[in-house]
DNA sequence: AATCGTACCAACCGCCAACGC
DNA sequence: TGCGTTGGCGGTTGGTACGAT
């Protein structure tokens, strides 16, 4: 037995809501609340319309202190950041934007946000090179990318992202962000790294931070780590990587430990520098360097 | 002026988890 | 415990506006 449907539809009006109808489930719903029960409601109401089409209409218009209009640059760099770390969960980041819906959310970031972060997903600066041949040749292909925040004195420093988790979608920036834990309305720096961006050559250096045998965005015991690895032995590694991801902890954290390199704060600022190829990322690395030194320990292993 | 392509966004659809019977 | 109902969610669609040719 199929399920059964929601309402009649043969006696419903769909497609854009008239002014009229507006009203009558404004009014409707100030005078007599939903009543829990949305699949009644449009009865009561007095409109010819599937409950969830008024639910839908109330929740992401109608109701009281619905934000509508531009987005400020904050709450930008709020669904950016958001995007990085926990992907295209629209009701969490609504949560987070007081005034905004799940669906001004996403359709905002499908519209308008998603091509503003595409540049630094497509331009290569000193190669010109577009992103797939980086991709065959010098990235990690085939691998998973987890969020990577830091956390430091119960602020989250964030190296997260990528902005795809897709193996065929390497990432070319990570978002950067630094936020409490409850809120993140702090700041957003995109970061080019360097495996994306273009290395100098081959052998060189992956950046990376938060934990890196699962998905999760913490170390279970809520501790940080921010290495810099040897690319060429990381790739090597990553086939053992990849059968071992979010199953074998110590198996992973000695590879990654056996590739990291061991400097100082001064030898990882020289590393960085020597070593991304962007000069348009000037910026970007002194905000990394700055946020990095209020981080107790930046080499973990 | 007409046509075409693109951008935008409101609304719909289907899936899924929670809940109640 | 199983099943039907409902609300919530994210992906997708379709209509409209607008700019380019």
């Amino acid at each position: 037995m199929g399920r059964a449907p929601c309402c009649d539809k043969a006696n419903v009006k769909k497609g854009p809501w008239s002014p009229e109808e507006d009203e009558k489930l404004k009014d409707y719903i100030q005078i007599y609340g939903t009543g829990g029960n949305w699949i009644t409601l449009p009865q009561k109401a007095g409109l010819r319309r599937c409950g969830k089409s008024c639910r839908l209409r109330w929740l992401n218009y109608l109701r009281p202190n619905i934000k509508h209009g531009e987005f400020s640059d904050d709450e930008d760099k709020i669904i950016c950041t958001l995007f990085a770390s926990i992907g295209s969960r629209w009701s969490i980041m609504a949560a987070q934007l007081p005034g905004r819906t799940d669906n001004d959310i996403k359709n905002y970031w499908n519209t308008k946000l998603k091509k503003k972060m595409i540049p630094s997903l497509i331009s290569m600066p000193e190669t010109g090179k577009p992103l797939h041949h980086l991709q065959s040749s010098n990235l990690l292909t085939n691998y998973s990318y987890p969020s990577l925040p830091v956390f430091h004195n119960g602020n989250i420093i964030n190296i997260s992202g990528p902005l795809s988790s897709s193996p065929a979608s390497p990432p070319s920036s990570y978002m950067y962000s630094t936020s409490n834990t409850s809120n993140y309305h702090h700041h957003t720096h995109d970061y080019p790294v360097l495996q994306s961006q273009g290395a100098k050559d081959s052998s060189t250096l992956v950046i990376c931070g938060g934990d890196q045998a699962s998905t999760s965005s913490t170390n279970s015991d809520g501790s940080f780590h921010v290495g810099v690895y040897d690319y060429n032995k990381m790739a090597n590694l990553r086939d053992d990587y990849n059968k071992e991801f979010g199953k074998n902890y110590e198996k992973i954290k000695g590879c990654y430990g056996d590739s990291s390199l061991d400097c100082s704060l001064e030898e990882f600022k020289q590393l960085i520098s020597t070593n991304l190829c962007s000069s348009n990322i000037d910026n970007n690395l002194n905000f990394f360097v700055d946020d990095i030194k209020e981080v107790e320990k930046v080499m973990y292993y």
